[in-house]
DNA sequence: GCTTGACCTTACCAGCATGGCAAGGTTGAT
DNA sequence: ATCAACCTTGCCATGCTGGTAAGGTCAAGC
């Protein structure tokens, strides 16, 4: 299979592809005599593996190290389960810092009557920083 | 005032105030005869002002814009108040956004033992893709 | 006057993950 | 033979910041 083909049956892109094995995420695929990159179905597995982990929001650097988890027989799924609760509070953390942002943002919007007017408690507070 | 006092007095780095230079987010500043940038009250302001911005999440692109309206004096703060409300919006699709994916990898992870053993929902869940 | 250290200057490289474009080779069907 | 649709590599761009290098400047102390 070719890695046009690849990529729609994974939902990645062929650039992607391309990439993930210029860092070793992959495997350097087999090629046809003309040099076409070819793709098996245990391929496309690692491959629907690392969409699935992007997908649910890990880093490339952890979907390296939840692949070779992954390949390893041997693994304890305490590791796995560390690594997704790293992920998590990365998540969590994200989840609050943002809210934190809109829940200020929110009032300074209340409180801006949002007319014609130039008066505006938004900008007065941008401004409002250091040097009055 | 050089531009290391001005980095500390704003909580910005010397470096991000040259490229927000570079990038027309300041105006040229003024120079010594020897070529050192020099700030002023105003400058700190329009600094601080970029810095608030950032803190509360603005992009560079949106900080410009808002940057032209503090700057407008016949601005209707109906269009601060829009930008504001565009950015909200953007904030809370990121949020529901994590949040999925929160929720997600917190349900494998609770049904993952953390243990030696090498079974994991978790991993299983990843591999279940595409291509069984 | 000379040294030293703290500052400043520009310029380039790095990351993250992906998209875009260019210039060329391959394949398969018409 | 031609054409479209694929593939190849390579380089550039994004947004924002940090790092590092090689050099110029300034102020203090000797």
């Amino acid at each position: 299979m070719n890695i046009g083909q690849a990529a729609k049956k994974t939902g990645l892109s062929a650039k992607m592809i391309r990439y993930y094995e210029s860092i070793d995420l992959l495997p350097e695929a087999g090629r046809t005599d003309s040099g076409y990159r070819q793709y098996n179905q245990q391929d496309l597995h690692r491959l629907a593996f690392i969409k699935r982990s992007r997908d649910l929001g890990f880093s490339l650097a952890e979907v390296s190290q939840l692949l070779a988890l992954w390949q390893d027989r041997q693994r304890a799924s305490a590791d796995v389960k560390a690594l997704a609760a790293t992920h998590i509070a990365e998540l969590e953390r994200k989840i609050s810092e943002l809210s934190g942002l809109r829940d200020t943002l929110k009032e300074l919007m209340d409180n801006c009557q949002g007319n014609d007017r130039p008066d505006c408690p938004i900008l007065k507070d941008l401004e409002s920083g250091c040097c009055h």
